[in-house]
DNA sequence: ATCCGTGATCTGTGATCACGAAATAGGTTG
DNA sequence: CAACCTATTTCGTGATCACAGATCACGGAT
């Protein structure tokens, strides 16, 4: 028999574990967790109404990623980031991120490139408006990375290159709270231009180097600052 | 004050979920554990001889690497491996680890060279031993590589590597009990060898080609036996 | 012989308790 | 005022319990 049944898909099933994984990411991506700020299972716990349980195993999967890091007091915390540590999270990125980029540029659909270019769009608004809400811009630039690197179609390195932001987050914030981000955003434009003009193009060359300029140039925005230990 | 106090580094502490942990990594890795496998946690902590409490931890951990999978029926299994997931398990590891190389031809050290020579050895004695112990082989295999993933001195890197590794090995696994691994054994000995020329030559573009090469050709053996789905 | 409901059993998930260690606070002593 | 000691609190870790959902085996109906 063929129904209306054929069309259901395997629900995927949520538990809190899930849920407070998903949240606690959003909050380091975001930058809104600082780093060396201590986290108490406990504390965590309660602001979000759930038991320990689902925080602990949430928190484990983070320190698996080395999103999170517990020290032998077993406090954990974020991490702190450290000059040789940004310069090798930014060597890493250049080439993990450069290369999803040029697989993009080679198997990228129309529909992605729409929306690559609605999102850029987006963001170009939104770092020019007025109204800033640095917060808004970096949803947008994080969405539009994203689109572009899920068009590579290799899932596992999307999930690669999602545990690598998670470990730059923490300090994207330090940038964005000095707020002179807007400086650099001119650049960024940029690079968000040229990427995506590459990607249309199925050049991967072009748009492996423009995503490395973008990666580059934010890295060393941010360690010209001196706010990074070491 | 100096002293030998100064020399002391903060201890490392291990609690009984990073026991579980790595003792399942190495059955994982040792291709002990079959795709499809399923794992029952009270079974696992009964085998071990501890309460339930550690494996979930390191089955989270584990889950959160993609080394296994919980399916929607929650039923926690080592991954199926399709050939689809081969294919681009392939391709990552080849730019990944090929960058990893490339890194260790520039900055690797003496001392490390000479490691890797050694392990180079054993490997190939291990492999034209009479007695085949293919574990022992794999394991020297897998020492050697990471002798020279660590060189590139990029500690995030080879815990991204890592994480690939323990996707590909119950595969491995199936490669090697149809054992016939030792028609291959010569490529991979080959591979090795260039492989350690190019990084004392400081050559990085050898090199990764070396690792390219041997990636690809363990890659199509085990797509030759056909026995993966897809 | 095949299908399907029903019970017992086992599963992961979440909550709760227990314990030792670490951090913190408060008071005392130099 | 600073340094030390102690008591209280808070921490992560591990064990145990409770529960809903899934699996499996058995038995009756078609």
């Amino acid at each position: 028999m063929k129904s209306a049944l054929d069309t259901m898909e395997p629900i995927e099933r949520v538990t809190l574990g899930d849920r407070v994984h998903e949240e606690l990411c959003d909050l380091l991506m975001a930058g809104k967790l600082f780093p060396g700020d201590k986290l108490s299972l406990r504390n965590v716990a309660a602001t979000m109404g759930v038991s320990m349980m689902p925080v602990r195993e949430a928190v484990t999967r983070l320190v698996a990623e080395e999103a999170l890091t517990v020290a032998p007091n077993r406090a954990v915390s974020v991490p702190v980031m450290t000059l040789t540590r940004l310069r090798e999270l930014t060597l890493i990125r250049s080439e993990i991120e450069g290369f999803a980029v040029a697989q993009a540029a080679l198997h990228r659909t129309d529909k992605e490139l729409m929306r690559m270019r609605s999102l850029d769009e987006q963001f170009r608004a939104a770092v020019k408006s007025d109204s800033p809400n640095a917060e808004k811009s970096l949803k947008l630039n994080k969405d539009l990375h994203f689109a572009v690197y899920n068009a590579a179609r290799l899932p596992l390195l999307s999930g690669i290159i999602q545990g690598l932001w998670l470990k730059v987050g923490p300090v994207i914030n330090l940038d964005l709270r000095s707020s002179s981000e807007r400086l650099r955003s001119g650049d960024a434009e940029q690079c968000h231009a040229r990427l995506v003009a590459a990607i249309e193009a199925h050049e991967p060359d072009k748009a492996r180097a423009a995503l490395t300029d973008d990666i580059l140039s934010s890295s060393q925005f941010i360690q010209s600052t001196g706010i990074l230990p070491d």
